[in-house]
DNA sequence: TTGCGTTATGTTATAATATAACATAAATGA
DNA sequence: TCATTTATGTTATATTATAACATAACGCAA
């Protein structure tokens, strides 16, 4: 999990790797902007708001009006390598892009690192639906928000 | 469940009336502003956006400017009167407000009604985040976007 | 390889959602 | 009653997102 240290290179490095090997499979164009765009959300875990992406964007030689990064989200996000973080109005890259899953985050308060909640199983909630059958799912977003074990530790450090 | 027919007179009565008591209880003012825009979430069981309630504040004697219904869904939402749905940037009537539970909704993509998930339990993500303890959950969205019953029997007919 | 349909990008403008900041008023309570 | 807090009024503006239309690049069949 993202509030955990990891080899934070080899983990963009892979998500890149990963996107790029399946936009090739499904005959899906991975052009400069997309890949850039996922590149900026993988640098680090916090969830970035799309004028942030632009902004990043500029220096990088492409053309910062809103719908340039609003089109490479939502190509982004219709194939899964990018969730949008609803509680923030803000995006993260897919760490699990090759496993199937129902995608639930953990957001800090603090430090609003966003960690993608590792459940494979579908909570609860979906299964008591499915029984019932009075709704279909189709599409999920499972959000908690709270602190994370460093800001936590953090805030004990500072109460002493 | 909202997908279903019922006394929606009463259903608003008892979730105003709930409120107002609440409020007597633990000291909280229950101001003319606030009991109307319940009142107008409680009108019907989709999830109305800020603009839109204050269009309906307008012809009922408030002032139409976005703070006032910003601030009054502000106490709403903090005393748990109100849900905000975050998927849509809309606001919702709690109408389970007597009963402990973890918010989770199920929102129609063709009718746009929203249902609370009578979820009491706390979902897996949540059960499993609490065991490796690296995270502390404070506030909980989740969200299940699909077909309710009705729209999926109305969609079944327009096909024949 | 030309032409045609499709998909992606560029660009301008504006819509929709939300809050900052400061003023006034109303309620609460020593 | 006066001081303090809490709520509301008001103006301006920040933030997030999309509509609409133009051009370019790409995929592919004649």
């Amino acid at each position: 999990m993202s509030f955990n240290p990891h080899d934070h290179e080899a983990c963009t490095a892979s998500a890149l790797e990963k996107a790029d090997a399946y936009c090739q499979k499904h005959a899906l164009k991975f052009t400069p902007v997309r890949r850039q765009v996922l590149e900026i959300l993988c640098s680090d875990h916090k969830a970035l708001g799309a004028y942030e992406i632009l902004k990043r964007l500029g220096p990088l030689g492409f053309k910062s009006q809103p719908p340039v990064v609003y089109r490479a989200l939502e190509f982004l996000v219709a194939h899964r390598f990018v969730h949008k973080i609803e509680k923030l109005n803000a995006y993260v890259a897919c760490m699990h892009h090759d496993t199937s899953h129902v995608p639930a985050f953990l957001i800090c308060r603090n430090c609003e690192t966003v960690a993608e909640a590792p459940n494979k199983k579908p909570s609860d909630l979906v299964a008591q639906i499915a029984k019932t059958n009075a709704f279909t799912v189709e599409k999920t977003v499972y959000e908690a928000e709270g602190l994370c074990v460093n800001c936590k530790e953090d805030m004990a450090d500072d109460a002493r």
